[in-house]
DNA sequence: GATTGCCGTGAAACCGATTACATATCAAGA
DNA sequence: TCTTGATATGTAATCGGTTTCACGGCAATC
């Protein structure tokens, strides 16, 4: 039996010795058809193979296991991208018992069908779709970010943001205006925003068409990790120093961002916290307790050497 | 009905009628109760928040959805380390149709017990378990890369290995000596072995270990690219020049590898296709067909900026 | 001593699909 | 016309647990 107290001392010595000989093991199926259960979470990352996502995938696999509840990863890249019934097939109680989403791309609608899990929105969100989110505070990352480019003597910062309508892309850039407004600067040149889409190669592509402008900005800042690798990597290939000729920042302290050259100044955000905390907050919801819509987690400026004073 | 050609074409659209009227939606865990199946297979990942692992993931992930399957995914290092029966309680049949191995730590006895379904090992391999491998050709690849460097003029290559014991490190410390020898090369020093953990951290370290040897190795060949960037950013950091002062390879050509500065010089492995390769081994496993035991996969060298003649 | 109440036990219903089987329908051949 | 065969439909059994329910036994109270 599944409850151990409610039966006699002998019986249930019986039913273990019987057990331990016959090397019974539990239907799991059975039981969750009779439980209405998974015993399953789904986690809906954008691209399985983005290390940025593997770590918060790791965060909420460590609550999940704890609770004896498996993780289910779904790449919402995978399969014809035309066909949000693939991924909408996957919606359903008799699936999971809730979804993680990482994936900011996805349509509401995907979630707001009559038998759809619990959701919990983590690191990106979806326009549209309430249900709780617990994020990184992105705007005051950038903002950091730029107050300590000001502070350096900076004047002319160029921004590199994500792909264009993606959440992120569009609290960091808030988090960077208001900052340039609050340090007095008022860069409004159009070749001051370049849009990449969070990949290495974009950076280097960015680093490409910065060498190629009459007047340089004096400072990037990147809107993840990989963007300014990538673009630390062009500038320095086309022959500028970083930082010396160039600082650059960086978003999100993936583990690589101290081991580049040279080690990247950036924003940290805790990305296994946030996974942790996405799936205490599924949990929670999943168990009828209405959690707080809306968590956002801290994050703080790592100053490295890719940044230094404005030689002007 | 679940096979839609054995009814009337009537009959077919009245049900097809009902089904969107009522939203009825298939309760998967009655079918796999009543098919004796789970639908899902299970990845045993050593450390999920490691991207070398989420690249093979995203390809067993791939293979999977064509069948309808689900990924699951469980970390072998959460939780008690201790607890092998943490493991062990998750392979049953009752659990997932099948299992990929990704973690050449674990006991052999974890998969031969009674209840335990097919295995397929990818990437690592576990001594004494007979069940298919799908593996990179780790052996060529580490001949490749002592070839390469021992063709620019190298006479003095360190070896930065991997974890002692670990089925990688064996295998491309054996490429390593073959290579030597073909090269015709005897290095026999004890400090020409450094055995590292695969982490950048560790690259670091070596570097320091190699910088305070009264004479240095010419060249380093490090068992993964994570140890290679990070012995090139402890290297530099130290005042040598890769490559000028020391030539560096690395194994794998992780993405990040195209974007260190230098480049780096590298073994190519198809990851995402040794993760198809390998969930192809085990759905056929699952389907009763016998595959072959062992499935070596090419590897190639990739040459960028990281290595040089060497000077003297 | 009889009633009340509690507790442990065993049997039966249930979860929701698939699958096997029996029955009904119809067309073709004898 | 009757039989035979094939096909289609409806019914019941099955998967393996959990959960409910009724029953038997025992102790405490009146």
């Amino acid at each position: 039996m599944s409850n151990p107290a409610i039966v006699a001392e002998a019986t249930r010595i019986a039913v273990e010795s019987a057990i331990a000989e016959t090397g019974y093991t539990l239907n799991v199926t059975a039981r969750n058809l009779r439980q209405q259960q998974v015993g399953a979470v789904l986690a809906l990352v954008p691209k399985l193979a983005n290390p940025f996502f593997s770590v918060i995938l790791s965060g909420i696999a460590d609550v999940l296991r704890g609770k004896g509840l498996n993780l289910l990863v779904l790449d919402t890249m995978v399969g014809d991208a035309n066909a949000p019934q693939g991924i909408g097939s996957y919606l359903t109680r008799s699936h999971s018992d809730g979804v993680i989403v990482l994936d900011g791309r996805l349509s509401p609608d995907l979630f707001q069908r009559p038998n759809c899990p619990p959701v919990v929105q983590a690191c990106e969100w979806i326009k549209g779709l309430s249900a709780p989110k617990v994020l990184a505070d992105n705007a005051a990352g950038s903002n950091l970010a730029i107050q300590h480019l000001a502070g350096l003597g900076h004047h002319d910062i160029l921004h590199l943001t994500g792909p264009l309508m993606n959440s992120l892309t569009t609290s960091r850039r808030a988090g960077v205006q208001q900052g340039l407004a609050e340090a007095g600067l008022n860069i409004t040149a159009d070749d001051r925003v370049i849009h990449g889409d969070f990949s290495l190669r974009s950076g280097h592509q960015a680093a490409l068409q910065i060498l190629s402008m009459t007047t340089m900005p004096t400072a990037v800042f990147c809107d993840n990790d990989e963007m300014a690798i990538g673009l630390m990597n062009g500038l320095t290939q086309g022959g500028r120093r970083v930082p010396q000729d160039i600082s650059v920042v960086g978003f999100d302290n993936i583990e690589m961002s101290a081991y580049t050259l040279p080690p990247l100044t950036t924003i940290r955000q805790h990305r296994a916290e946030l996974g942790r905390q996405a799936a205490e907050t599924l949990l929670a919801l999943i168990e009828g307790k209405e959690g707080e819509e809306e968590k956002i987690l801290p994050v703080e400026l790592v100053i490295r050497d890719s940044t230094s004073a404005h030689p002007g």
